[in-house]
DNA sequence: AAATTAACTTGCAATATGCAAGTGATTATT
DNA sequence: AATAATCACTTGCATATTGCAAGTTAATTT
C-alpha cells in the first residue's frame, strides 16, 4: 500500500517514499552487512525493533523488491529474506553513509576496520561485496 | 530533544536518528541543488511539507548541525538556512541516492542531466559541486 | 504428546504527522 | 503615517504511525 504514493518526482523523494524511515535501512543493513535473514534474525539486533513494525517493514520492502522471501533449507517454520539486486544496489548509498557516520560518530571497531578497506578502494570493495551477496 | 536519542552505536541507526525520516533529506536536497534557503522557499517544494514539520525538522537539523540559521542580507524578516561542512558532507549520499532512483525510477530530465555528469567523473563533480556550496 | 520455536497478528496507548488557522515581527504600498 | 502584505513560525485538533505486550498458528524439537 506503501508503494503507491510518491510525492514528487525527485529521485531522493521517490527514494524516501520507500525506505525514508528510521527502520527499513536497518533491515537492509542486516541483510547486507550482518548475515541476518530471518524474522528473528532482525529482532535480535540491536535496535530492538517491534515485531508489528518489522512486519511491516518487511512487506513494504517487499512490495518494491528490495528484498524477496524464500523457503529455508533448514525449515519449513522459517522465511529467508534476500535482498534482490534492486537492494544490493542500495550498498553504494549504505557506504557513504557509513563513511559519513565515520566522520561525526565514534563507531565500533569492526565496522571502522571495515571502513578501513572500504577508504583503500571503494570501487574495489563495492564490487566485490556485491560478488558475495550475488553468491549467497 | 530529537539529537539526544541513539539506538545504538551503527553508523547506520545513528545517521538515521538524525535525517532518517521522510522530510529531513529534502530540506537538504533544496539547500545542496536548489538554492532555497529560506523557510518560505522550502514550502514551495514539490512534497508540500507542512509547516510545523518542517519547523521541527530545521530545528533538529540545526541541533545536530547539519545547518544554521543566519542573518538574511535583504531583510531582517527572513532567516538564512546554510549547509555547514556537516551537512556539506552528506553530498557523497545525496548522489548515490540519486544514481540509486536513476537506475530504478523516470527521473526528470534536468535531473538526468546532472546524473550524466556525474557519472563521467563522480570524484570530480563532488568536488566541485562542494566548492560551489563553500562559496555560497 | 507436550513444549518450544518461528513468524507473524491484534489491541491499545503514546507519539508523530498533516491541515487550517492564527501570531508577531518586519517590510512594502498607498 | 497608516495599511496591507510578507515572513517565519506556533497552535489546536483530527488522523496516522509507532511501540509495547500479549496472543495466534504452523512447524519442529523433546
Amino acid at each position: 500500500m506503501d508503494s503507491i504514493k510518491k510525492r514528487s518526482d525527485c529521485p531522493i523523494s521517490c527514494s524516501l517514499d520507500i525506505w525514508g524511515d528510521k527502520w527499513s535501512l536497518l533491515i537492509i543493513r542486516d541483510l547486507m552487512f550482518k548475515k541476518k535473514c530471518t524474522y528473528g534474525d532482525f529482532l535480535k539486533s540491536a535496535e530492538k525493533i517491534a515485531t508489528n513494525i518489522l512486519a511491516s517493514r518487511l512487506q513494504t520492502l517487499e512490495e518494491n523488491k528490495l528484498i524477496e522471501k524464500l523457503d529455508h533449507p533448514d525449515s519449513k517454520a522459517k522465511v529467508l529474506y534476500k535482498l534482490t539486486q534492486k537492494g544490493i544496489d542500495l550498498l553504494p548509498i549504505m557506504i557513504e553513509i557509513d563513511l559519513w557516520a565515520d566522520k561525526y560518530f565514534s563507531l565500533p571497531e569492526d565496522i571502522k576496520a571495515m571502513l578501513k578497506e572500504v577508504k583503500k578502494d571503494k570501487a574495489k570493495f563495492i564490487k566485490s561485496w556485491i560478488k558475495e551477496l550475488k553468491k549467497a
